[in-house]
DNA sequence: GTCTATAGCTGGATAGAC
DNA sequence: GTCTATCCAGCTATAGAC
């Protein structure tokens, strides 16, 4: 490889140090405190590292969003072939987690147009996953679009997950328990009592 | 007034000149665009303004927040008094014009801690006037809690706007149309066909 | 791979002339 | 009120020693 945008071994100790430092960087202080010199202190090498192992910082933006949504890809994936996939897919969008970091990323991407099309990118591959799923998932159950539509049940569910998540990041709560009671209402309806939650096999 | 935080003439052309700047630039580059200079610049005076008229750069952000608030605070007083308060409403929060902004200022909120209490005070303003509002159409139109809760409705028709507007600045529009359409058609079983669009009287 | 050193720029903020 | 001039800090990125 060059030494252009990212030389090193893929997973080299420091490479993966330098990102964990910008992840927690992001999530602490927002996008704006992510600089070379922050993240190589935290990492504990000098910063110059960044830019031998990254290239420049945009990339590391990228390199820091990839791997989150890998992880996040595989985590849905494994949801939605599990026993309970409605219950599961709702779980794995309202794990509040990695929203913090989300939000920055699409403050990032207002921007920075590489980041943009990135979440772009994997938003559509996350979608037809989903998407493919549900769909059949309700032809399984003998719910008809008529009935229930797939893609409008993820966009709501995608929807009132992070608006909630949201609003509790400031401490804004009226209404939420009710809120997730009805829609786990609706799952009950349609895949029955929830048989483990999210921690369980 | 001390020279503190924000002497001059509190409506004078140049204050109003820096706000409409900063508000330009956080729409168009983000919040870690607006600078002194920048904003300055483009402003047409000089960097030493920004300073004399508000304080500090944080100063600036909170003065920018609360006059686009306080402007949609009103906005949505006129809808919830308007002929059909709830198809106005939600013209109101799906109205796309400042959720670029919003989203600039909560990723702010992440780490500035003034940004953020005036968000989430701003927030229990705006949710104490959506709750009292609906929960009395909603009694007037004979629709008790047990069909239809006001909050659960508040909070469902603010998530699924938001939502569908951030995809949309991803060029991400899969479903949105069928969600939409779900959602106005119960406006229309609860407040009748929309009589006049968001543009007229 | 990792470091030092440095160039070149931009930032927040203030002092003081007018 | 508005400007010039300035201080000092921080940033991205690169060159080059080891």
């Amino acid at each position: 490889m060059g030494s252009g945008q990212g030389s090193g071994t893929e997973s080299s100790k420091t490479r993966t140090a330098i990102l964990d430092a910008a992840e927690q960087l992001m999530m602490e202080q927002g996008y704006a405190a992510v600089s070379s010199r922050r993240v190589a202190d935290r990492a504990g090498v000098n910063s110059a590292m960044v830019y031998y192992h990254f290239g420049t910082m945009d990339d590391l933006f990228i390199a820091l969003f990839r791997r989150g949504a890998d992880q996040s890809f595989e985590r849905q994936a494994r949801a939605l072939s599990s026993a309970q996939p409605l219950w599961a897919l709702w779980e794995s969008i309202h794990d509040q987690s990695h929203t913090a970091l989300t939000m920055e990323f699409i403050a990032l991407a207002n921007h920075r147009k590489a980041i943009r099309s990135e979440i772009s990118k994997y938003s559509r591959r996350f979608r037809t996953m989903q998407l493919d799923a549900v769909s059949k998932l309700l032809e399984g159950y003998g719910i008809g679009p008529d009935i229930c539509s797939p893609i409008t049940m993820i966009l709501m569910l995608s929807g009132i997950s992070r608006f909630l998540l949201m609003e509790e990041a400031f401490d804004l709560f009226t209404g939420h328990e009710e809120t997730i009671a009805l829609v786990e209402k609706h799952l009950r309806d349609i895949e029955g009592e929830r048989q483990s939650g999210p921690g369980a096999g």
